[in-house]
RNA sequence: GCGGACGUGGUGGAAUGGUAGACACACAAGACUUAAAAUCUUGAGGGGGCAACCCCGUGCGGGUUCGAGUCCCGCCGUCCGCACCA
């Protein structure tokens, strides 16, 4: 916490850390702050009334003042998946536009408004406004419906709505017209009416919008509403100008401006480009009528919590002074001990003392900010911090510069946006904030791999309810499966393979799994079964085949033990055909499985054990010069091969090759090059692209003696019935063709 | 609505544009056993044929190519993310 707390207040220095307050959505029953996700995920019991909307002061990081470095950066990280990359981007959510700036009318308007600020990434489609709309909280909006009960009563509804409506898009488009009227910004006599509309957002842009019914689908479901005009400006292409017409459909992409006055003709971008030099160079109320805007979707990280768990914020609220920092003699600000949890609410707060303390800048009575981080402050940073956990700084730059960024970060895809996206803010936040500064130390993770998650069949009772698996047996295979309840014997039904949660009871316990099969085969299995981005599907009958495949390995080393020579014993002059062919085997065995483990090929990693195996078990039983030598060999690269999957079957084998060292001390064998090449491969023959035999032949035959022999092979001449050969296209080592 | 990914046997899944289904699970037959379990051997995409072998086959329809599961275009379906973002 010192350290955590330490870069809070030094972000707090920077500006980067402030306090605001806004509406949040109040769980009533938890007195806690739901998140929409929360609000919005169907529990039905926190939906509807009972969730409330509130004015509350909280704290956020600002992670907007990195919003374009975080979008621009992304491409460099290459060893991210796309769809993390692209995830990150839609969030951030760039867009380019302007805001306009509307004179009121002096007639409507009420006092103290003399214009209003939209924001608007269409500005080439100003000559197809027919009206504006601000959100039911502008400033606008509160100022009309002082005097206009009916309008208030409208803005107290759509607010209602904004915390409680689930389906927002079956909600109908709705509005008001707050009777103000504005002005065009570029034609001064043409006055539009200003509605406050339930789809307008307070948090984007600047809660207003001009409505563009041709341009935009919801403008023009608004204007059909409440039957305000609607322009076609743009002529998509391919339609003729004198025929087009908009009937339910708006016309959102690009094309030929029309109706536009001095932009007719111009293509959308130049329109664009027009109305926003023509905008830049007007005055209006002393300033442009129209600049250039970029805006971000992504908002700032609202970080406090109301909750025991989590960093105290080192903040002391005093009535004279303000908001004072903790001073760092006196961090870290530490959790009471004593909280009780036995009422909702925020313990801290709820705490009869902790929170009382005294101003370290007046020395009057002053009161601790209740508030805790969210977690996902720590887990922004922790990586930085294990590079040197006992520095004395949060961070020790010179230890965080040797071994940062992480080469490969592993997390699940739950993680695409809020922890990763944190992550590279808060690394780069602290850093501008003076701690782990160096070129370096931009980006926290350098390769980022999205592992899936262990899923589980559903199963659900005839009375529907949720069944553990091992309350099920299964019987019969693909669309005939059936499951039936072991105490009723009632027919079960079958759900879907989702992850594994308690609600759902699709779970294995893991303490069960390694009590009954070991933590080794249970990994087997896991990394066996799917490759790793992808869910795993866990079953009985896998896990047992793993743990048939751990039997297995331990005998064959056992007789592979007892095949062999002694470690250390020099191999022979010359191996016999069959002892080289396994020495092949393991060889191309050690180094695929390299490769695929390098790859992070897990489950093909895996097959090639497999299929080393078998080859192993099958040479075992051959006689052959120099066989013993192979079997050693074979016999202790098999052991390194699953040394990183299964340690502690490998020591055990490893122990019982003869070696009272650990296997996985041992550094990784070098396949040798030589044994990786044969000499004769075997190619497929084609006749006009059909497979009609394959031979083997020396790797180094010439493309003449390839294609001499394989026109001569039997199937091949059964495949032309004795048409001549127009053309052979011979791919070295890999196929022949034969167009005839 | 926008963005992205994916679609291969009964199942999980292999396959730098080059023999589709490696490997495993499940299944079946056989061996061993008094029997079962375990283990070992064998079989298997679908259809036809005694067999040799032939035809069809990677969601559907086109295209590029000597050659397409793989590349391109259009559908259909599934999943994921975002979503009244102006």
């Amino acid at each position: 916490y010192r350290h955590q707390q330490k870069l809070f207040l030094d972000l707090l220095a920077k500006g980067l850390a402030y306090r605001k307050s806004s509406k949040v959505n109040w769980d009533p029953v938890d007195h806690t702050v739901l998140a929409n996700e929360q609000v919005l995920d169907g529990r039905g019991w926190r939906s509807g009334a009972l969730v409330e909307s509130r004015e509350l002061t909280q704290w956020f990081f600002k992670i907007s003042h990195y919003s374009d470095e975080l979008l621009n950066a992304l491409p460099t990280l290459d060893k991210w998946p796309e769809k993390v990359r692209t995830m990150q981007a839609n969030w951030i959510g760039r867009s380019e536009g302007m805001t306009l700036t509307w004179a009121l009318d002096k007639k409507t308007a009420p006092k103290g408004h003399a214009t209003l600020e939209i924001y608007t990434t269409r500005p080439d489609t100003l000559f197809g406004a027919s009206f504006l709309a601000v959100a039911a909280d502008h400033p606008l909006a509160k100022a009309a419906a002082e005097k206009n009960t009916a309008l208030a009563a409208f803005c107290d509804e759509c607010r209602r709505m904004g915390t409680s409506v689930a389906d927002l898009e079956t909600a109908e488009k709705q509005g008001f017209d707050t009777g103000i009227r504005a002005q065009h910004p570029l034609d001064k006599d043409w006055l539009l009416p200003i509605y406050v509309a339930n789809f307008v957002l307070m948090d984007y842009g600047t809660g207003a919008i001009f409505g563009c019914p041709s341009g935009d689908q919801r403008d023009l479901d608004f204007a059909r509403k409440y039957d305000l005009p609607v322009v076609p400006v743009i002529l998509p292409p391919g339609q003729d100008a004198a025929t087009f017409a908009i009937t339910n459909k708006a016309a959102d992409g690009d094309g030929t401006m029309i109706n536009s006055r001095f932009l007719d003709g111009m293509t959308t971008a130049a329109a664009f480009d027009a109305v926003a030099k023509n905008l830049e160079a007007r005055e209006l109320a002393g300033q442009p009528a129209g600049t250039r805007k970029v805006n971000f979707r992504l908002r700032d990280w609202g970080i406090s919590r109301q909750r025991y768990w989590g960093c105290p914020i080192p903040i002391i609220h005093c009535e004279t002074c303000g908001i004072v920092p903790v001073p760092a003699k006196d961090l870290p600000v530490k959790l009471p001990d004593d909280a009780t949890f036995d009422k909702p609410g925020n313990p801290l707060d709820r705490h009869p003392t902790w929170k009382n303390c005294v101003c370290p800048t007046c020395g009057k009575r002053a009161r601790r900010e209740t508030d805790t981080m969210d977690t996902f402050v720590d887990s922004s940073w922790y990586y930085a911090r294990f590079t040197n956990p006992q520095s004395v700084t949060p961070i020790d730059t010179e230890a965080a510069k040797y071994w940062l960024p992480v080469d490969q970060y592993i997390g699940g895809i739950e993680h695409a946006i809020l922890h990763l996206l944190y992550s590279r803010f808060f690394f780069r936040a602290i850093s501008d904030s003076g701690h782990a500064t160096g070129s370096n130390l931009r980006e926290p993770f350098a390769a980022l791999f999205t592992q899936g998650m262990v899923t589980h069949e559903t199963y659900k009772s005839a009375d529907g309810k949720w069944l553990t698996p091992t309350d099920v047996s299964l019987q019969g295979e693909g669309a005939s499966r059936t499951a039936t309840e072991i105490s009723s014997g009632l027919p079960v039904v079958i759900g879907d393979i989702i992850k594994m949660s308690k609600n759902k009871k699709n779970v294995v316990d893991p303490d069960d799994i390694i009590a009954h099969w070991g933590a080794d085969c249970a990994r087997w299995f896991m990394l066996s079964d799917s490759p790793p981005e992808r869910d795993v599907i866990w079953t009985e009958a896998g896990v047992q085949g793993a743990g048939r495949f751990v039997q297995r390995t331990w005998r064959l080393i056992e007789d592979a033990a007892s095949k062999s020579v002694a470690p250390g014993t020099a191999p022979p002059a010359l191996f016999g055909d069959d002892a080289t062919a396994l020495r092949r085997a393991a060889h191309k065995a050690l180094d695929g499985v390299a490769r695929n483990i390098e790859g992070l090929r897990f489950n093909v990693a895996v097959a090639q054990i497999y299929e080393f195996t078998n080859e192993f078990s099958a040479a075992l039983g051959k006689s052959s010069e120099g066989l013993d030598s192979a079997i050693r060999e074979a016999a202790e690269f098999l052991t390194q091969m699953i040394a990183p999957m299964m340690p502690h079957l490998a020591e055990e084998c490893w122990s019982r090759l003869g070696y009272n060292t650990l296997v996985a001390k041992e550094p990784w064998p070098k396949a040798d090059p030589a044994l990786l090449v044969d000499d004769r491969v075997t190619i497929a023959v084609q006749v006009n692209g059909k497979r009609r035999d394959e031979m083997t032949i020396s790797r180094s035959a010439s493309n003449e003696d390839i294609e001499a022999t394989a026109l001569r092979l039997e199937g091949v001449v059964r495949a032309m019935e004795g048409r001549p050969a127009k053309k052979v296209i011979v791919v070295p080592l890999r196929i022949v063709n034969i167009l005839s």
